[in-house]
DNA sequence: TGGAAGATAGTAATTAATTACTTTCTATCT
DNA sequence: AGATAGAAAGTAATTAATTACTATCTTCCA
């Protein structure tokens, strides 16, 4: 049937966490109530509660899948890589990618991040873009050895900059209210980036990043369940 | 006298859009109430409303402080400049320098946008940053003129990435909670940005963004009373 | 049928805004 | 100048709405 009054315990917190992520897509995340939740999942807000023991345990819960689900999306993108530079390319593609397909993750990630307390949700946060930048880096210094990255590129700061141009777009998307306006502007943003970061100076683009066709792989693989 | 009980309307007013920028640089821009404001100001709660209809209304006057500000600053900076490049390259500086002054002034714009409803004060910071980068676009052009930009260069994406460049400092701001790390982090990120936009390949610096002289004129000069 | 999942109906705390009243400043008129 | 009326600014208390969370009863289904 399509819709049992009754799940298990599990499936509901999944639908949970994905009602509050598309929810976070329309508005602003911090005032996203518990009675919006589970107005979306079609649930009394008391039910939640049943399944988490307060608002902030499902704020972790969706850090959780997100750290998840995005880690594993750049390590692979990253591994179909033939070289460090179009391992940094791929995983700009899939980041954007997965933006575009949940809107809702940066805008909770940035509402997180604005939080004075350091709640674990917030630690969460602050574990996953560690983790992010920290596989940037290294592919920045390997980029570095292989002579494909300009050989005095400060790693760190290129890092930075990867994700602040990834967040530069999505700030672009709350500007306009348009998402998909960012894939349109994704190609043209991380080519000059690349110039920013690449040795040489193969001027115009043999990037790939080209105009809008993503990785096959991207496209059809992940449904995303 | 130190401390007058009642101020002149507009001097309160302004005194109280300085205790919103003030707390914004401690807690969640969005869950600052007014009873905080007030607090941090030495006055009761609903003192505020003597001088502004709604909280909102608080919001827009930060807007039209910060709008007014920023916009003179950097007007300032790129008139100095010799050319298009250095001047994309004081607007950095000086924009690093206000957020630097005033760190919780990025926080509220951001959480301002986040905001789904189009309020005023969301208005205008479209507005703000819509004369941003169009005076963005207009420097990247006429450096491509000049031949000191890539002529293939995407003036919309590069102005996109300079904002973003800004953001992703002041999110690693957020990440480390000290402010004062933007300073440091900036000029290896412009480094790599001024690469990217930049013609030719005089690859190391030359930038004069180098290790964190800002301009004598901006260290000085503002007060900013 | 027993236990998990959900509904119903609360509570206590918070918050923007308002109201009735008091204090302080200032312009005007002798 | 000095008194004073009235406007401007501030206080303290209250209100209505909202929100996270809880206690108790009901329904479903394995």
């Amino acid at each position: 049937m399509a819709h049992p009054k009754h799940l298990p315990a599990e499936q509901r917190r999944n639908d949970t966490v994905r009602a509050l992520i598309a929810l976070a897509a329309e508005q602003n995340p911090t005032d996203i109530t518990t009675a919006a939740v589970a107005k979306r999942m079609g649930l009394t807000q008391g039910a939640l509660f049943r399944h988490f023991p307060s608002k902030d345990a499902i704020l972790e819960a969706v850090m959780e899948w997100v750290a998840e689900r995005l880690l594993a999306r750049i390590d692979k993108a990253a591994q179909t890589a033939s070289s460090p530079l179009t391992a940094v390319e791929a995983i700009f593609l899939t980041h954007i990618e997965f933006v575009i397909k949940h809107p809702g993750v940066p805008r909770m990630l940035i509402g997180e991040l604005q939080r004075s307390e350091n709640t674990v949700a917030k630690g969460m946060v602050r574990t996953l873009l560690r983790c992010y930048t920290e596989r940037l880096i290294r592919l920045m210094e390997e980029g570095k050895k292989q002579g494909q990255l300009d050989a005095d590129l400060d790693s760190s700061a290129a890092a930075t900059l990867f994700v602040g141009t990834i967040q530069g777009l999505v700030m672009q998307s709350l500007l306009t209210g348009n998402v998909s306006h960012i894939r349109r502007q994704a190609p043209g943003a991380f080519a000059i980036y690349r110039r920013g970061i690449a040795s040489g100076q193969l001027s115009t683009q043999e990037s790939g990043v080209g105009h809008d066709h993503r990785h096959p792989v991207e496209r059809k693989k992940w449904s995303d369940r």
